[in-house]
Order: structure tokens, then C-alpha cells, then sequence
DNA sequence: GTAGGGTTAG
């Protein structure tokens, strides 16, 4: 009796696995493994010190574990995520001991985690079976997480309305569960029958969830009102329901309401500083998030996965190179740099930043890649004019076992429209057939495109029309701008025709903008001025600055200038960049240099740095025979050391 | 010994 009793504080005291495992023979020899508390123990003890394969064999020597032993071991198993073990500990339990509302716990709970639907609902039965589970509130909750988390709504409301006074957590539960089913429709109406019907009181918990259902609704409104309700309960947020509210204010693009959270936020966590910082990044203000990790690194804060994505984020948004690749070194300092997360954020930052080499090297160090990260290299590497460069990555790609979805084939088509090569052209149309994009609308729309720059109307008419009889409007528009490339604005106009007609298609304003086009690039004022008008006025589009602009080029290269500045002046909006590009073009070819220099004054007012502008009124003064005035524009584009980029066009056949 | 919440790529 003494003996077990020095031998069970040994136990108690045992804090090395050598100690453990002379302590483990000693018990073997004397004989006391046969006693269930002492066995138990000594298992436990084996958990936390040596692998848990050892410690599991250890308790599997334990010749009648009682419930609670099982109870202690299975918790264990939960707690390092070993759920497969769990569930088979849970088996071998029935044919010793039975399970109790503790055992079921945690078993449904790791039902959750593996999403094992079916074994979960044998414990569930198994559970009305053999005990009263509507006594417990906590397993209540359980079953509802966990049909939630198999994606059984229906079931998680069913184990719900089987209690009939659900308490605070199970009505969370159940709107959790709806939340995190993206059904946050659902989520609020629950809440609101909670609070209306039932007139339970909400805690920080249960607003939490709230928010992010508004969040995931981008109901502003709804989400203000839970911050009001918040306020007037509390004054003072608990941190979750804080960060959900920055999270709302991000992706609503409310700066001003994230930032003024933000400062009056007492106590703040890497989440908040990840909230705020891709709120700025993603809505514009890139300055302020700039500054705000600026802010986070000053004071210390140790950024995590997330909010070094963040971070990277404001970098790319900004176009801040510097501030990037500090990141990036943080970042490898902190050992998160391969994760395909931060690896990802890190090749768009680069890219972002017209750094490609540096994302490329990213690309090449990580471990792990999937298709987003193949997608931000294929897409960066277009968007950096490295056309040859992302057709082989479109080749490794797919010879990598990635299989390219919609967006990435529209990417393709993108880059060799703008390569011009018919051959590769037709390659990637194989894809599209083979890969069952032609159902596709986008992917039929950019094959169209594609051929039409390619030089191929004919091709690009054979697309358009074999495919489906429900074209929609994407695929429509394309083969106006198609014609539009190929000077046939008058068959473009004619196929307009034939869609109101024959078609249920309603034209956008990308419809207008193919058509527009296709008549300047033909000269059709006329036309032109009409279908600007039936886009006004029969479809009640509101114009932007490209129609504008459009209209301002047809109307200027017929040598209308006065009429196009009378059309400017009446605009809706501000006329922006395209309309005074367009004016001061048709300047130059007009040689009238009095409007020719309001509107470069005007270009120059809205980005005093493009060179082009420049270039375009000292093209206006030449023709005047003004040399001076064009030699002192021409001077002072070498003065601010502005690039200047020589235009291009080839078509391969 | 037991239940519900906040941030992450096109």
C-alpha cells in the first residue's frame, strides 16, 4: 500500500521521459500496472513526455480503463488534433465502458473536424439511445456545430428545435452554423427571432457571428446597427466583436468608420492591425496603409501570416517596392516567407511593383504551389509584358498536373491577342474545346477577341457564331469590338441589330464601348452620335469619360472641334483623361493649337508626369509650324525624366 | 474533465 503511494507521487513529480520510462519498469516489476489509477497516470504522463504511439500503448496495456480513464485519454487525443484516434478509442470504449455525455463530446467534436457526417450521426443516435441528451445543454450545442460543420443545416435546426428552451449558446450556435454556412441570410433572421421573439439577450459571442454575417451580406446598415447595439450595451467592445467591425468596415470599403474604430480601440491584436491595414490597402487609401505598417512595425507588433498578407498587400497596392521587399525580409525572418499564402502575396506585390525577376524567385523557393500561385505568375507577368515568358508558364503549368480554370484561360487568350500569333491562337482553341470551356462565356468572348487581333475576322465569326444560342452579352460585345478592329463598324452596327432583334440581350455599357469604337476607328459620326444617344436615352446608360471620349474623337477627326468642346462642356461628369487625350489629338491633326492647349492644360492639371501629354501638344505646335513652344515641351520631358514608350503593333500569320 | 466568436490569394 505504501509502495503505491510513493510510486503514484513519483508520478507526480516525473518530468523527464527517461525518469518517465525507469519510473514505467519499476511499476512493471512490482506489479502495480494492474492498478487502473495508478496505469491511467502514468498514461497521461506519457502523453505530455513521448510520442503519443507510445503513450497509446501504453494505455492499451491498462487492463479495464474505467470511463473516466478513456474520458482523459480521448481528450488528450483531441487536444493534438488526433481526431482518427479519437474515433477509434471511441469504438473500443463500447465493448468495456459506456460512453457519457463527456465521451460523446469530444467524439462529435472530432466528427467536426473530420467531417465524418455519418459516424457522427451513429453517435448521435447513439446518444438518444442510451442517455438523456436534451438534459445537456453542451452536447446540444455540439450536435448543432457539428451538423453545421458537415454542411447539414437542416439537421443542426432540427437537434435546435428538439430543445425547447434553448439557452444564449445554442441560439449562437445555430446562427454560427448559418453564418458559417454562407447562409447569413438565415444567420440574421435567427438573431432576430432570438432577440424579437424570445427576447434573448445577446453577448459579445453572439455579435461577433452577427457582424460577420452582415460582412458577408456587405450590409453596412445591418452592421452599424450592431455596433450601435454594441455600444449601448457595453460602451466598450470586446476585441472579436471590434476586429469583426474593422473586418465589416474593409470589405464595405468605410474607411473613415475602420479608421475611427481603429484609433479609439483600447486595446488592439495583430487581427485588428490586419483588419485596418488591408481596409486602407484595398479601398485606395494605399498612403495610410503604407503608414500603418509603418505604425505596426514601430510599435512592435509581431505580425502574423495574415498580416504579413496584409502588409504585402499595401506594398503592391502603393506600388511601394522598397517598403515590399522590407516585408519580404521580415517576413523570412519570421520563418513565414514559404507559406503559399505569404509566397503568393509576395509574387503579386512584385509584380505589382514591375519587379518580375523578384517574383519569379519567389516562385522558384516555394515548396508547395497551387493554382493561385500559378495564376499570379501567369497574370504578372502579362500584366508585365512578359507575353512569351507566360505562355511557357502556362506550359509548365499544365504540364504540372494545374488544371487552368476560366479566369487563367482568359488571361492566355489576353496575352496572345496582344503577341498577335495566329498559330498559338488556334493551339489555345484546342485547349478551350478539350478543357469544356466553350459553355464559357468570358473564355468564348476572349477567343474572339483573340482571333479578331490576331487578324482573323473569319475565325473569330466562325467562334461567335458556333456558339450556344443564348449568347450573352459578353460574348455579343466582343464580336462588335471584333468587327470594330477590322474596320467593319457597319457590319458591327448591323449584328447590334441583330441582337435587339433576335435576342432577349440587354446592351451595357461595354457594348457601347465596343460599338463606339468600331465607328471612330471608321469614322461613322453620324452612327456614332446616334447609338450614343439610343445608349442615353432608349437604354438610359449613364455615359462615362470613354464614351465621351469617343464621341469627342469621332467629332474631332472630322475636324469638328467646336462642336466636340460644346459636347465636353455639357458632359454629365467631369471629363477625365481619355476626353482631353482625345481632344488634344484631334488638335494636332487639325492644327488648331488655341484648344490644343486648353485641353493639355487640362491633361497636365489631371497627371502632371505623363509624358505623352507632352508629346501630344508639342505634336500641336509642330504642325503650327510653333517650333519653340514644341522644343520646350520636347526640353522638358528630358528635364523631369519622364519615360516615354514607343507604341507597337504586330500581327504574326 | 465538458458548449458558441474576430484577420488570409485571381
Amino acid at each position: 500500500m505504501r509502495s503505491r503511494e510513493i510510486v503514484l507521487k513519483l508520478v507526480g513529480v516525473c518530468t523527464t521521459a527517461k525518469l518517465l520510462t525507469q519510473l514505467h519498469s519499476l511499476i512493471i516489476r512490482t506489479g502495480l500496472n494492474q492498478d487502473i489509477q495508478l496505469a491511467a497516470k502514468l498514461t497521461e504522463l506519457y502523453f505530455e513526455l513521448l510520442p503519443v504511439q507510445t503513450a497509446r500503448k501504453v494505455f492499451d496495456e491498462i487492463p479495464h480503463p474505467s470511463a473516466y480513464t478513456y474520458n482523459r485519454i480521448l481528450q488528450r487525443f483531441f487536444g493534438i488534433k488526433r481526431y482518427g484516434e479519437v474515433l477509434s478509442l471511441f469504438s473500443s470504449m463500447l465493448s468495456f465502458e459506456k460512453p457519457d455525455h463527456f465521451t460523446l463530446l469530444f467524439a462529435l467534436k472530432s466528427c467536426s473536424a473530420l467531417k465524418a457526417l455519418n459516424f457522427g450521426k451513429t453517435i448521435h443516435g447513439f446518444g438518444i439511445k442510451h442517455g438523456n441528451i436534451h438534459s445537456n445543454m453542451f452536447l446540444g450545442s455540439t450536435l448543432i456545430q457539428f451538423y453545421s460543420k458537415c454542411g447539414d443545416m437542416d439537421d443542426a435546426l432540427r437537434v435546435f428545435e428538439e430543445y425547447t428552451k434553448p439557452d444564449l449558446v445554442l441560439w449562437t450556435t445555430l446562427v454560427t452554423g448559418y453564418e458559417q454556412s454562407f447562409k447569413p441570410d438565415e444567420a440574421l433572421a435567427v438573431f432576430t427571432g432570438m432577440m424579437m421573439t424570445r427576447g434573448v439577450s445577446p453577448d459579445p459571442v453572439t455579435l461577433a457571428t452577427v457582424v460577420s454575417a452582415c460582412t458577408q451580406l456587405l450590409n453596412l446598415k445591418a452592421g452599424e446597427s450592431v455596433h450601435g447595439l454594441v455600444i449601448r450595451m457595453n460602451n466598450k467592445s470586446p476585441l472579436p466583436v471590434s476586429n469583426a467591425l474593422l473586418n465589416l468596415y474593409a470589405k464595405t470599403g468605410s474607411i473613415e468608420y475602420g479608421v475611427n474604430l481603429f484609433r479609439m480601440m483600447e486595446e488592439k491584436d495583430v487581427i485588428s492591425w490586419s483588419c485596418i491595414i488591408s481596409c486602407c490597402a484595398h479601398n485606395g487609401a494605399t498612403d495610410r496603409a503604407i503608414s500603418l505598417v509603418d505604425e505596426m512595425i514601430h510599435k512592435g507588433v509581431e505580425p502574423n501570416l495574415v498580416c504579413v498578407i496584409s502588409a504585402l498587400q499595401a506594398c503592391e497596392a502603393s506600388c511601394n517596392l522598397d517598403k515590399g521587399r522590407k516585408i519580404h525580409e521580415l517576413a523570412f525572418q519570421k520563418g513565414l516567407e514559404l507559406d503559399i499564402l505569404v509566397s503568393t502575396a509576395l509574387i503579386d506585390m512584385y509584380m505589382s511593383c514591375c519587379s518580375p525577376k523578384e517574383a519569379i524567385m519567389v516562385f522558384d523557393r516555394m515548396l508547395n504551389k497551387d493554382d493561385i500561385s500559378w495564376f499570379s505568375l501567369l497574370c504578372g507577368c502579362v500584366q508585365n509584358g512578359m507575353l512569351y515568358k507566360s505562355m511557357q508558364i502556362f506550359c509548365d503549368m499544365t504540364s504540372s498536373d494545374i488544371q487552368p480554370d476560366a479566369t487563367v484561360m482568359v488571361k492566355i487568350l489576353g496575352a496572345c491577342s496582344e503577341l498577335g500569333i495566329i498559330q498559338l491562337t488556334s493551339c489555345l482553341h484546342g485547349y478551350v474545346i478539350r478543357g469544356g470551356f466553350t459553355s464559357n462565356s468570358f473564355v468564348g468572348a476572349s477567343l474572339i477577341e483573340c482571333y479578331a487581333k490576331c487578324g482573323s475576322l473569319e475565325e473569330a465569326v466562325k467562334v461567335f457564331e458556333g456558339l450556344t444560342d443564348d449568347k450573352d452579352i459578353v460574348v455579343w460585345s466582343s464580336m462588335f469590338a471584333g468587327y470594330g478592329i477590322h474596320g467593319q463598324a457597319k457590319e458591327s452596327i448591323k449584328l447590334f441589330h441583330r441582337m435587339v432583334r433576335d435576342s432577349s440581350v440587354r446592351p451595357n455599357k461595354v457594348t457601347f464601348l465596343s460599338i463606339l469604337a468600331a465607328c471612330s476607328h471608321a469614322g461613322l459620326v453620324e452612327e456614332g452620335i446616334e447609338l450614343f444617344n439610343m445608349m442615353l436615352n432608349e437604354y438610359q446608360l449613364m455615359p462615362e469619360s470613354k464614351h465621351y471620349a469617343i464621341i469627342v474623337d469621332l467629332l474631332g477627326r472630322t475636324g469638328e472641334l467646336d462642336k466636340a468642346m460644346c459636347f465636353i462642356n455639357q458632359m454629365h461628369s467631369r471629363a477625365g483623361a481619355h476626353v482631353w487625350g482625345a481632344l488634344l489629338g484631334a488638335c494636332g491633326i487639325h492644327q488648331n493649337t488655341e484648344i490644343g492647349e486648353v485641353a493639355a492644360r487640362k491633361l497636365l492639371q489631371l497627371d502632371p508626369d505623363h509624358a505623352g501629354y507632352y508629346i501630344l501638344l508639342s505634336n500641336v505646335y509642330a504642325v503650327d509650324g510653333k517650333w519653340d513652344g514644341a522644343a520646350e515641351l520636347r526640353g522638358s520631358i528630358k528635364e523631369k525624366q519622364l519615360k516615354t514608350i514607343t507604341g507597337q503593333s504586330v500581327v504574326r500569320l
